[in-house]
DNA sequence: TCAAGAAATGTCATAAAGTGTCATGAAAGG
DNA sequence: CCTTTCATGACACTTTATGACATTTCTTGA
């Protein structure tokens, strides 16, 4: 599970270090692909294995099906780690989440994600100005009992 | 079962020692995450766990649902005790319950929660103010029967 | 085919952060 | 009153992130 968030910088070279404990748990590498809001998700090999599968399994005949299959696959990058731990971002996944220098890798459960340090705080302010006892989330069934 | 209150001092790199009473409860580490008030929330990992399963099973392609394994997830931390019995709290964390040096470790039954001294001293208040707790809790059916 | 430049990758040194160990003193229990 | 457990601070050691620099690979055009 990947939890918390930290702040990293990308080198001269666009590098980013990823935690250590992030890798410990994708030591064969990670996918990177195109978030839906203006971010990058970084997902183990083996679960985005896992949602290629799913995605493969849409109708070609739909047209939307095929629309999301074309965001997802043609912004993906399977990326490994350098000796020190570091990832390159490719330039253009770099240009579509406004990545430049500081960067937040944030933790979601089962994959994680990379902000740019601006569009992190501005989201980071929505989700803690709505507050977590508002009504905003009172569709979600979340408790400590199984289904 | 967790019990009581208990004040503890944060060493100089952010450590801070749980109660031995309630280690003996949570053997294998802790959970730590953001509250409802201004405050850490620390879970068995029996307990966080399941929450996470039922988070984890949210699909990704809806907006809200991704928020909220954002919010959740993004202040979490699955901490263990050093050889002493201390855990260190992510920095991040510390913030958002403006713990700095001193702390309320307070038992609540099934979790426990972790709160800055100054916050607990102001909770603690309210809840100690006579004349009103009379009737605040009217609504809550609470006798020593089963249902 | 070769050379020049750009991009990618590796290596290393340093500083910061995290973790382990131990000694002391306070508190609790018998 | 003695013994044991617990919290805490100091210190040592390890791991991690990061920037600088060197080396390799790839691309492009002559």
């Amino acid at each position: 599970m990947f939890f918390g968030q930290f702040e990293h910088n990308l080198d001269a070279k666009g590098r980013l270090t990823i935690p250590a404990n992030f890798r410990e748990q994708a030591l064969d590498g990670l996918y990177v692909t195109e978030g839906f809001e203006a971010n990058l998700v970084a997902y183990s090999k083996r679960d985005f294995e896992q949602i290629a599968t799913n995605l493969s399994k849409l109708s070609i005949t739909n047209a939307e099906s095929r629309a999301l299959r074309r965001k997802i696959f043609s912004n993906s990058a399977n990326v490994s780690y350098d000796t020190a731990g570091r990832i390159l971002i490719p330039a253009n996944l770099r240009a579509v989440a406004g990545i430049e220098d500081s960067v937040v890798v944030v933790g979601v459960g089962d994959y994680f994600e990379l902000w740019s340090a601006k569009a992190w705080a501005e989201e980071n302010a929505t989700l803690n100005e709505t507050g977590m006892n508002s009504s905003r989330w009172e569709a979600f069934e979340i408790s400590t009992l199984g289904a």
